[in-house]
DNA sequence: TGACCAGAAGTGGTCTGAGGACTTACGCTT
DNA sequence: AAGCGTAAGTCCTCAGACCACTTCTGGTCA
């Protein structure tokens, strides 16, 4: 087994096997290369392997560390590939992003809580009133994030995190011909999920989030061929 | 910033700016070196971390390459964290299963395919016919494979074996006095997904898909304190 | 002419050693 | 008791050397 292989398998089995529980500090490189037996740049390699997958965190001078091992941060990890997935799988990512948010705005809706609902609509009210393309990406991204939250899982929030954000990419409120259309289309959409979640009723609120996200995958097929994604 | 981020930030924007796409080839170590302006170590540490996410690809003695940066591999390399992550986020994660498995399993019963039905139906009797854990474990994963992958979106396909991968080194099917109603309602569960495929009954496939699963995560929760998982 | 094989060039993998940068904790001073 | 400087501990970066694997090239042999 090669080096670098060898210490990433040391390193998830110390792990795994419950010897360094989340939050856990690692021994001193130097101790752990001698305990993996490899070099140092083979375990550090390995280390960052780890830490690319959220499952380690190394804070320099202090030490080396588990992460909390808590699914939504490591879920949060797949925006730094996710935002290198061309649109084709860009278009599947968004039916997962469909299902699931369906899903979390049903359970949104089932929930008694009227201040989200004024929480939403104080969004809606500054969404409807700005052409900004930034703002409104930042907007959308807080009133579906708000929704999933209030949906009590966080994995799955994460989750339509990281796929929202790699749609956000590409710019369907450029200003052009069809901006108004989209624009109005998209405001009606955010209304209907908000009047579901204000009658608490859940089947409304999934098919009108399962709509409106329907319609956010019709306009990225338009936008072949493909653009290039804007890195942050 | 630091050195091994400015050569992250430097390989992530190779790819995002088209520079370098799917398969392409990445210049030798040295010259990479020169063009980011940072050590080899600290290259080499980068490119480890974009590995680890699927991103990229080291081919020993040929070259580096951007992966075909296809989702569901990408979502594949998640198993490698995932499998690290303690039972009270598992349930969190079969939650996410749960709903995208519903909706594959309808998409899978709109199908009209009856040899999709065939393999099942050999799948189960070979399942119904054992009692080891192992192979339980095998068969169990290839029946809801086979009905994933036919609901047509590869993604969710990926998704759905990591979690149920994650899940799977809890043994719910220890042999002692729970075993044989235990078995027995799971496979009851998956008779119940079959017939709704062979029937063509989208609704029934995700409510029985959903029940099944569901049942699953009552066993695990009572599965608790949290067991060490065993890593392959 | 074709297939096969050996060698050379190209490339990533690993190790070693050194010095720098940051965090933390200790002990001193005020 | 609070604040601060110092020292120890730890990770970060660099440089150079050698090894292992892949790929291509050229020659040899059937």
């Amino acid at each position: 087994m090669a080096a670098t292989d060898k210490a990433l398998a040391g390193l998830r089995q110390m792990i795994a096997s419950g010897e360094l529980g989340p939050g856990a500090k690692f021994p001193p490189e130097p101790e752990l290369c001698d305990h993996l037996g490899v070099s140092r740049s083979s375990l550090r390699e390995a280390v960052r392997s780890l830490g690319a997958l959220g499952v380690i965190e190394s804070r320099h001078g202090s030490g080396t560390y588990v992460s909390a091992l808590d699914p939504a941060a490591i879920i949060g990890r797949f925006s730094l590939s996710v935002e290198l997935i061309p649109l084709e799988g860009v278009l599947e990512l968004l039916e997962v992003r469909r299902v699931l948010e369906a899903h979390a705005t049903a359970a949104a809706a089932a929930r008694q809580d009227p201040e989200l609902a004024a929480r939403l609509g104080a969004v809606l009210d500054q969404l409807e009133s700005t052409t900004d393309a930034t703002e409104i990406q930042h907007l959308d991204a807080e009133f579906h994030g708000l929704i999933c939250a209030a949906g009590g899982n966080p994995t799955v929030t994460a989750l339509t995190d990281v796929i929202r954000g790699r749609g956000g990419h590409y710019r369907i409120f450029e200003p052009g011909a069809d901006f108004d259309a989209i624009k109005q289309t998209s405001d009606r959409g955010h209304r209907a999920i908000l009047a579901a979640i204000t009658t608490r009723d859940p089947a409304a609120a999934a098919t009108a989030a399962s709509a409106h996200i329907a319609q956010t995958e019709l306009w990225l097929r338009a936008l072949r061929p493909d653009p290039q994604p804007a890195l942050p």
